[in-house]
RNA sequence: GGGCGGAUAGCUCAGUCGGGAGAGCAGCAGCCUUACAAGCUGCGGGUCGCAGGUUCGAGCCCUGUUCCGCCCA
């Protein structure tokens, strides 16, 4: 059967083949007849124009590991995938292609458009879960959602006019954030700030329309204010300063003559939006264009002049500078200051420019009738409800994030002027009166409105979000009261990125709260972001973008998944460095010659057969119960970087290094005899059952790898073995720990540490073999084959040390080694000497903190007892090391 | 300006009771040993950012501080 295992494993040659028969056999789907509870997890859904990056990669990674462990332990594991339709960046992508073909949207119409989005959509939209399947996903793609799917749409539709009518949604003229070149309106959350702007911060004085007396009693004929937007002067209609500012006392309330259009306002005292130290210490004020001097327009019931179109360009109001852009206005607008003698000079200034997350324009505030939703309501029961615990973030440091943003919210501007999206259910008759209601048809039904009364739909459509926030509940078949919901939501846990805490997360919370009395998950594990091994973030323009369909291509889904979840540490970035992921494509390697190894030998196992199990087997059992304990720890606490490590230690370190090189003599012994037959029946026994379970053990990280091992190991019955993804997480319990055996091979490993050590310090060549010597030699000649085998021991003598000796001092055992035609014994002094130097050292350290009477008086009975006892066997081992010295003269 | 996170070996990072500082990679030395040279064996390498404090004892807790990153305004 070896025979037919490639000598190094190919992740490729089975992969999608795998994936294949999982997904027709209907392995991803939930099994309500599991003994467990369900549990349940619905996909961040990825937007529908997306490409598989490196956060996609872990962020489903992650998903997966825990869908796959609770699946296999039992659970009735549902995940839910899907995609979302992503309004801007949907849009943007058809327009471009029609462009392209020299169509505008505007030409086709909103049906037809959108018509073409749907085509779109079918043919080159969601190649993201063609990517994921080669991560290796197992998601239950039958219940596979899109926020713009039919029942997701009446959920959309149902909240909206739910909500409308409890006064939670309602319509208004407010100063919002424009893109003016997706022409559209954004939330807070879709405006992100260039930080680090370099401009100028430009002073002109403006006239009063009557000069007054000074202070000094000299004449004051203007006062001076800062910008770094001059253009928006042409909307002022206020000066601020602030109220207490001995310079402007003898100015508050009087006029400013406007140098341009002549208009005439107020100097007004406003000590909320006035920083005296800034500037001049006076302010210009545009409350239409500004958001914190829209409050200060509130406040003063000042009027707000719009000096803009929709595209951003200069409108009537700025009387000779319409059809200007924001750009040349401002040039254009100093320029004429500057002719009437009014620039007081510019000083270069940094800030933090405002643009659209999509777009990149530059976003300009402007008053504009949107609906929004009103949050404080909503935003109480959201915050409770992560106070007391119903929902817990981890790493928890994130729940202040979200309070932070919850007990500041604002309300949420949610009307986009798309056309791909939810169309707003609202409808206006022709005196503009607005209704809503699922259709027009229950808009007339409920108004009793006549087919004489011409109804026109809101042309625009709700921000995508809105639909995301009810995904916990609209994927299940809300509205309806389908088993589904009723079984899975709340769901058990939802994995993204910090990064739509608020976006998202926060949205989801109150929507669920809201629609469906129960917050949406128990648990929100909030991991990083991928950066580069620099921590750079990966960005197309820096060229650092790490493809992970590539990686997969290069190093197969089991290493690339295994990476991601080593370095899944809580509370810290994903550094993707190939440099740890080639270590992983070794490791990957390792377990595959573990396995030829293990079913070389399984050839000729026979599980009727009689088998005794000797102290390494019964060790290596007891160290693999340990290690699934750990692991499921890990896992149960979303530490997933400890899962990897303990796996990989168990893997490499314990059953590699030591128990496959342990049982050698064992399994190539030619002695027939019964004990030795059953003895090696024993050991393959053993071999199979670790594999049977270290693959159940990494296969939710490396499912790929794990369910090629698992088909091939035989079964105690021949029977066939079905998929490892159904199969039982292992139980810590299934191998029970062994004082006993633990203790001894301990002991043994131990010894061989010790002499190999010495091996390689004195430079034995390693085909000698050396001869050893204890008082008591029972123990040593009980594993003599080990020894041989794993430290090139020959005879094992009892005895003292007899002429110049090597000493090796193991659990205050003296065991010597006759340097005989071996080694010159200068050597062996030196290496002596290093070892006592050693030795003393740590007496050293332990003497003095067990000489502190505050230690010993102060600290638990049990350490106090464990520092004494180390003391006490590193005097030992200094005498004994002291010995040896002397011996060698 | 407010908040959060990070700083530990040459590099990348673990370190959840406060109880003698760890891994991988890189480096050095030795090995083709019957699963694996994508391997095996051994070795060297640390002022846990800095300064105080609490404690018998601090990488870990507290205060301050420097630098880096992120979020919010």
């Amino acid at each position: 059967m070896s025979a037919e295992l490639p000598r190094t494993y190919d992740p490729h040659a089975a992969a999608d083949r795998i994936y294949a028969q999982w997904e027709s056999g209907g392995a991803f789907r939930p099994d309500p007849a599991a003994k467990g509870q369900p549990y349940s997890i619905v996909m961040p859904p990825p937007n529908v124009t997306g490409s598989l990056h490196m956060g996609h990669a872990l962020n489903h990674t992650l998903q997966d590991v825990l869908i796959r462990y609770k699946r296999m332990d039992g659970y009735d594991a549902l995940w839910v995938p899907g995609m979302d339709h992503a309004g801007i960046a949907t849009q943007w992508v058809v327009e471009r292609q029609l462009r392209a073909q020299g169509i505008e949207r505007r030409d086709l119409g909103r049906d037809e458009f959108v018509a073409r989005v749907w085509d779109w959509k079918q043919e080159s939209g969601g190649q993201i879960q063609h990517q994921l399947r080669r991560l290796g996903v197992s998601c239950d793609w039958q219940r596979d959602r899109f926020t713009m799917d039919e029942g997701l749409s009446r959920a959309v539709r149902d909240v909206f006019v739910r909500m409308y009518k409890e006064g939670l949604i309602y319509r208004a003229e407010r100063l919002i954030n424009w893109d003016p070149v997706g022409m559209t309106a954004l939330s807070d959350l879709e405006v992100e700030a260039e930080e680090d702007f370099q401009t100028e911060i430009w002073s002109f004085a403006y006239p009063l329309a009557d000069p007054v007396p000074g202070p000094d009693g000299s004449l004051v004929e203007e006062i001076v204010v800062a910008t770094t937007r001059p253009e928006t002067m042409l909307g002022d209609t206020a000066i601020a300063v602030h109220p207490d500012d001995p310079r402007y006392q003898h100015l508050i309330g009087k006029m400013v003559r406007h140098p341009i259009t002549g208009r005439e306002f107020a100097i007004v005292a406003d000590a909320i939006l006035v920083d005296p130290e800034f500037g001049s210490g006076a302010v210009k004020v545009t409350p239409a264009h500004d958001f914190n001097d829209f409050e200060v327009g509130k406040r003063h019931k000042l009027p707000m002049i719009n000096i803009l179109n929709l595209d951003g360009t200069l409108n009537e109001m700025a009387g000779p500078f319409e059809g200007m852009t924001v750009d040349e206005a401002r040039v254009a607008v100093k320029a004429r200051l500057a002719e009437l003698g009014l620039d007081r000079g510019a000083q270069p200034h940094t800030m933090a420019l405002p643009r659209s997350q999509r777009s990149g324009a530059v976003v300009e505030p402007m008053i504009s009738t949107q609906w929004f939703v009103h949050m404080k309501p909503l935003a109480r029961p959201a915050l409770a409800a992560v106070e007391n615990g119903f929902t817990r973030f981890v790493p928890k440091q994130w729940e202040n994030t979200y309070f932070a943003w919850m007990r500041d919210i604002k309300d949420w501007c949610i009307s986009r002027q798309l056309w791909w999206g939810h169309q707003i259910p609202a409808w206006y008759d022709e005196d503009g009166t607005v209704y809503v209601a699922h259709s027009e048809e229950a808009v007339r039904t409920e108004h009793g409105l006549g087919p004489d009364v011409v109804l026109t739909q809101d042309p625009d459509v709700l921000d995508t979000w809105f639909s995301s926030a009810l995904w916990p509940f609209s994927t299940l078949g809300w509205p309806d009261q389908t088993a589904d919901l009723a079984r899975y939501y709340p769901t058990s846990v939802l994995v993204t990125g910090f990064d739509i805490i608020f976006f998202w997360v926060a949205r989801m919370i109150f929507s669920g709260i809201h629609q469906m009395g129960a917050v949406p998950f128990k648990d929100v594990y909030i991991h990083a972001l991928v950066r580069d091994k620099d921590g750079q973030k990966m960005s197309k323009t820096k060229g650092n973008v790490v493809d992970p369909v590539a990686v997969i291509d290069q190093i197969g889904a089991d290493a690339f998944r295994f990476t991601l979840v080593s370095m899944a540490a809580q509370g810290r970035d994903v550094l993707w460095n190939p440099a740890r992921a080639e270590g992983y494509v070794k490791f990957q390697n390792k377990i595959w010659q573990a396995f030829r190894f293990t079913m070389m030998h399984l050839q000729d196992y026979d599980p009727a057969a009689p088998r005794t199990l000797s102290a390494y087997d019964q060790w290596i059992l007891a160290r693999l119960g340990q290690a699934v304990r750990r692991v499921r720890v890990a896992l149960d606490g979303y530490r997933f970087n400890e899962v990897a490590s303990e796996i990989y230690q168990f893997t490499w370190s314990e059953l590699c290094d030591w128990y496959l090189e342990l049982s050698k003599g064992t399994l190539y012994s030619k002695d027939e005899g019964q004990a030795a037959q059953a003895a090696r029946q024993g050991a393959r026994h053993t071999l199979l059952t670790c594999f049977d379970a270290l693959v159940r053990l990494f296969h939710p990280v490396m499912p790929f790898l794990s369910e090629e091992i698992w088909r091939a190991l035989p079964t105690l019955d021949g029977a066939d073995r079905g998929t490892v993804m159904t199969a039982a997480f292992p139980q810590a319990g299934d191998f029970p720990e062994d004082a006993v055996a633990l203790d001894q091979v301990a002991l043994i490993q131990e010894t061989i540490v010790a002499l190999r050590r010495i091996r390689a310090d004195m430079e034995i060549a390693p085909k000698l073999e050396i001869t050893l010597r204890a008082a008591d030699p029972a123990i040593l000649q009980r594993h003599h084959q080990a020894l041989r085998d794993l430290a090139r021991v020959g005879a094992i003598q009892a005895g003292g040390r007899e002429g110049p000796c090597a000493t090796a001092v193991v659990r205050g055992i003296d065991i010597y080694i006759p340097l005989q035609g071996l080694v010159d014994v200068d050597a062996e002094r030196a290496r002596l000497n290093k070892e006592l130097k050693k030795s003393m050292k740590d007496i050293g350290s332990l003497e003095k903190r067990l000489g502190n009477p505050g230690f010993t008086s102060r600290a638990p009975a049990d350490v106090v007892a464990g520092f004494a006892s180390k003391l006490d066997a590193a005097r030992a081992r200094q005498v004994r090391l002291a010995q040896a010295l002397a011996s060698l003269g």
